[in-house]
DNA sequence: GATGGCATAATTGCATTCAATTTTGTCTTG
DNA sequence: CAAGACAAAATTGAATGCAATTATGCCATC
């Protein structure tokens, strides 16, 4: 019972969750050979992690020239949130329709778990904030829209960590209570409002500190290189 | 210049087309080696191959098990068109808004290609109803969203696959013209009217048909062993 | 003749090894 | 001293080999 999962999937897991709690920042190099000698397992299962995570959107693999962190431009993170907006919305109606019993329940014991996570300023806080978006699609019960919502939550977390102020906690935590009342009293309308309203807050939390660049070298100096002032 | 693709991705392709034009039906199993055999290169790239096709959906991996086309159920199918309605009209919306250049006229050629497809009753002819779907898609722009339609619409196939009748073509070829008149008229009402119908008619067309059962054993046969009559 | 256990075969998971590509450093040459 | 060429080092892509797991066939036993 205890290696009910294979190595790579163990690796997968490992830096899955580096990345998304900001210990792996965007566009740091993960090369196959010191990845297996850190889990201590061979380059193959290391490789094999790295084209999962390449699948999700987390890493960039280039041909011949090694994996690294995703690094999403801006103009990515604005297609993420727009797509988050269409999906959640999706989520959110369907909640406001069919609740599961303990479904409330859940969602609020989890609010608490992103309450002391951040008093205890966790790096665990960045993740449980996304995984309150997870959550909720987990409530539908509909896999693929899990499958999805999980997709682009974990690519927003990336964009906060490429473009947010430094270990900004994502998502505020009065909001995901704000929302949580609302699906209570099953009134779509606010629920979606509240949505909304969120996405965009963390969306321009992104933007907002764009001053801050990110290691894409040429980009970056293909803009001094036009005039030598 | 002719072999700019890695092995790997070469088999990747080869394999979702075959999915894809129900040339290997759901259920199909695919061993390591055989694939590897058969395209003339090792297990490992095989392998690969098959690693990125079950993150598509496309076929299922069990640990220590092996691999097989595969077998969405009515329920995952129901799911499946769910997301599409939702995304799609996504897509709809935002072509309404800005439609590219050319776009109208890329549509219309593809609809060409799917009727000389049908007449000579092409197995191409499913991939390519699939893909005007994806094309739609391509118009907006938006990566991601490309993204997400793909898969969502590969799965429509191989539940068409699996529930539809025998190489039905998936879409009609009609309400696909009929849609482009929409979007030329920047109709946005009419558009998602159209889109919606479509979709809901694919998936009656796979739910009429559940009669013919795919090959999973334990679930067909656990209605048959209850009583001995 | 049916059932359970054991041995064999088939297949996957992973490590190791080899080949190919890219990058970096050095040296020559103008 | 700058620029290009070449060689060495590092890193990836792919093939082979080995151990572990699962499936299949056979036989003994009841």
């Amino acid at each position: 019972m205890s290696t009910n999962l294979s190595r790579s999937d163990a690796i997968y897991g490992s830096l899955r969750r580096a990345i998304l709690e900001q210990a792996l920042k965007p566009g740091t190099k993960l090369p196959e050979d010191s990845i297996g000698d850190t889990f201590g397992v061979s380059r193959t299962s290391a490789r094999n992690a790295l084209l999962r995570l390449a699948s999700d959107g987390l890493v960039e693999i280039k041909p011949n020239r090694g994996a690294a962190v995703a690094m999403p431009t801006l103009e990515e993170a604005v297609e993420v949130f727009a797509l988050r907006r269409c999906l959640e919305r999706e989520v959110i109606e369907r909640l406001c329709k069919r609740m599961p019993r303990d479904g409330i329940d859940a969602l609020i014991s989890h609010v608490r778990e992103e309450e002391r996570a951040l008093k205890a300023s966790s790096p665990r806080s960045i993740r449980l904030a996304g995984e309150f978006h997870i959550l909720l699609a987990e409530l539908t019960g509909a896999k693929l829209l899990i499958d999805f919502i999980s997709q682009v939550v974990s690519r927003s977390s990336l964009i906060l960590a490429r473009f947010g102020r430094p270990h900004s906690a994502e998502c505020g935590i009065d909001e995901h209570i704000q929302l949580i009342e609302a699906l209570k009293r099953q009134d779509l309308a606010r629920a979606t409002e509240i949505m909304d309203h969120h996405l965009h807050a963390v969306e321009d939390r992104a933007k907002a500190d764009d001053d801050r660049e990110g290691p894409d070298i040429s980009e970056i100096l293909s803009r001094y290189m036009a005039k030598s002032d």
